[in-house]
RNA sequence: GGAGGGAUUCCCGAGUGGCCAAAGGGAACAGACUGUAAAUCUGUCGUCGGACGACUUCGGAGGUUCGAAUCCUCCUCCCUCCA
């Protein structure tokens, strides 16, 4: 393949590539010696479960691999046990060497649904910074200035507001670059808000006399909210190893802003094809709704196959278009004699008993709201008693369902 | 080392002795409208078996008071300034 149409599948959804000229002579390189470059991505090993927002990065190493390229999927284990400055100041529970590990596992067991186990080198860098003495330590510090440092936006926005801001946060920047002197790499790839770190990788690969690696940036998805970056902390992801259903429902209750921004990072379709989707979103040609459930296909069909991705548009459509109750639902057995005392329970009580609700107070008022059905029924007396007997299909609001059943001995 | 500011219910943030389960906003949840869209509107949003009432909550522990998120003492943590 050809710089220029290696640059064009690399160019697709990345933000900024600095520098992009360097970038296509190294692939220049690349090609004329048949060595493939050395991309290189860090990874957190606090946050074992992946969501869509990280696959944006890992489709792009992907793409590198499918070019031909090395990934090293680096395991910032080492500054991992220190904490990273997200500013937020709260201070991270230090990770055991055994935390680290199994999340290590973790990783490699989402991530390789995505990377070509083949192609990937994983490397933790702790196997060098480890090793590093103070010395050391202070003379890499001795390489960068506060000035510079301070040229970070969040520092210097910190800074003048009279913000704290630790010691080791700057040291952060300078380690995660040294991992690039230290696996000589040729690229790194990293969302938006790294390219600060990525581009100190550059001045220091520099100083230690190697050619800097280009940085490729990619955007930050935005979570369900649409609003906030996607992470697991706010509770606004889609996690690759969630249920089909579950994945294929939260695409659905995206907006359609949303979701043209999720086409953009997240499928495969062609940027042609994209450009027409668009139009004819636009001219009313298609319905948001079915572009929607292609995407929600798609996304589904790459992390549990074409079936799933079939079964669980059949099932939504069931469910929320003809209202149909899901086939599957978390099911509870209530003992008639030890749970209750009666004869009859309260439904509101039955609600919190299967944690459909937090509290009986909760229940009343989901029931008083006209949220709550009971086989199918609307509920509207919110002091109605139910039999011990039989089974009951309960449901709160729209998405919340569980089944009783009674034992009567 | 010195001086000052702060810690409130999921988050932000009002509240300086009773009218405080605690304003307002956000988030969340339910309903209407829909495409489970989004936006909008309405309602709910500490717990307790029934709208009374009781209990728990305002960094922690004591205390003053008929009564404390509010006052006092000690403690913990955070921040700022000076050096």
């Amino acid at each position: 393949m050809t710089v220029a149409e290696q640059m064009a599948i690399i160019k697709r959804g990345a933000v900024e590539i600095l520098v992009e000229k360097e970038l296509e002579e190294k692939l220049a390189k690349s090609i004329e010696t048949g060595t493939p470059l050395r991309i290189k991505a860090g990874f957190d090993p606090t946050a074992p479960d992946l969501h869509l927002g990280h696959t944006v990065l890992l489709q792009k190493l992907r793409q590198f691999q499918q070019l031909g390229h090395e990934v090293c999927f680096l395991i910032g284990d080492f500054t991992g046990m220190i904490g990273d400055p997200t500013g937020k100041s709260e201070t991270r529970k230090a990770l055991t060497r055994e935390d680290v590990l199994r999340n290590a596992e973790t990783y490699k067991e989402q991530v390789f649904k995505i990377l070509d186990p083949e192609k990937t080198r994983v490397v933790f860098n702790s196997e060098w910074l480890s090793a590093m003495t103070a010395t050391e330590m202070i003379g890499l510090a001795a390489r960068y200035t506060v000035a510079r440092m301070l040229e970070r936006d969040d520092f210097g926005k910190r800074y003048a507001n009279q913000m704290p801001i630790s010691i080791h946060e700057f040291l952060y920047p300078l380690i995660q670059g040294y991992d690039s002197v230290a696996l000589q790499a040729d690229v790194e790839l990293g969302g938006t808000d790294q390219k600060f770190n990525l581009l100190v990788g550059r001045e220091l690969q520099r100083e230690w006399g190697q050619r800097p690696q280009s940085v490729l940036t990619m955007p930050l998805l935005e979570g369900l909210d649409g609003v906030n970056k996607m992470s697991k902390s706010l509770g606004n992801y889609i996690g690759i190893n969630e249920p089909a259903e579950e994945i294929f429902g939260k695409i659905m209750s995206i907006s359609d802003q949303l979701m043209v921004r999720y086409y953009e990072l997240l499928s495969d379709l062609s940027l042609a094809d994209l450009e027409t989707l668009k139009q004819d979103i636009k001219t009313g040609a298609v319905h948001p709704m079915a572009v929607k459930k292609q995407l929600g296909r798609e996304i589904v069909a790459r992390y549990h196959g074409e079936a799933a991705a079939v079964a669980a548009e059949e099932s939504f459509v069931s469910r929320f278009r003809d209202n149909q109750i899901p086939d599957e639902m978390p099911e509870y057995t209530i003992n008639a004699v030890a749970d209750l005392a009666e004869g009859t329970v309260p439904l509101f009580k039955l609600l919190a008993m299967t944690g459909l609700v937090a509290s009986n107070g909760e229940g009343k008022r989901a029931i008083l709201q006209g949220g709550v059905k009971v086989n199918g029924e609307k509920v509207s007396d919110e002091f109605l008693e139910l039999k011990c007997e039989g089974t009951y299909i309960l449901q709160v609001g729209k998405r919340r369902f569980a089944k009783v059943v009674n034992v009567a001995s």
